[in-house]
DNA sequence: ACCCAGGAATTGT
DNA sequence: ACAATTCATGGG
């Protein structure tokens, strides 16, 4: 999608263990509270905060937006940026196992959240992020997760394995084919956008 | 009153 | 190293 890098952080930081009608809730309030108000075809919006702009939030303030404890996330995530230690534009250039692990430094971005940050955002098209909808799609349809229960959630070493080899199997744009898994289990059991 | 949601950090073994 | 617990928040 080659999503800003810097909102696709924030972005995924709020998702962790949430539903999209809440992570969208969310960063429309971050929008409107620490965002810039523009004008287009008489319409007003928020344009998404910078990481400068979240950075001069408490943790309490983002707390307020309805952010529960992934504000002190936020808050990590928001000095590292602006301070220059996560240098994104850099990622881009970085082959995965680099980029990613320079990721999961940042408090609040684990294995998957930096799977989702480099496969939206850092040209990372072999990234294979495992949310509970790609665990099922894979424990119904593929060996990877036989004999797991569905909706259990994976383990760090469950993650490493079930994801390093669904990278081998889909190749070079395993990325892609994730996507194309994640909307199918969404249209046939979501609902819930 | 429980279970779940585009998980990750912390604590326990 | 690996497994269990905790963490806010709202909807079903």
């Amino acid at each position: 999608m080659r999503q800003d890098p810097s909102q696709c952080v924030m972005s995924f930081v709020c998702a962790s263990n949430t539903n999209i009608p809440m992570i969208r809730r969310m960063l429309g309030t971050l929008s409107r509270k620490y965002g810039s108000r523009i004008t287009a075809d008489g319409i007003e919006f928020h344009t998404f905060p910078s990481a400068k702009a979240l950075d001069r939030a408490t943790e309490a303030e983002l707390r307020a937006c309805g952010l529960g404890y992934r504000a002190k996330a936020i808050k990590a995530a928001a000095r590292a940026i602006a301070s220059g230690a996560l240098d994104l534009e850099h990622l881009k250039k970085a082959e995965y196992g680099e980029a990613k692990a320079e990721l999961i430094k940042i408090y609040g971005i684990g294995n998957k959240i930096a799977d989702c940050i480099l496969l939206f955002s850092l040209d990372k098209l072999d990234a294979f992020p495992i949310d509970v909808w790609i665990a099922r799609a894979l424990a119904g349809n593929y060996g990877w997760l036989a004999g797991k229960r569905m909706s259990e959630k994976l383990t760090e070493k469950q993650y490493e394995d079930v994801s390093g080899a669904a990278r081998q199997y889909f190749g070079r744009y395993a990325g892609y084919a994730q996507q194309f898994l994640y909307y199918h289990m969404r249209q046939d059991a979501g609902k819930k956008w």
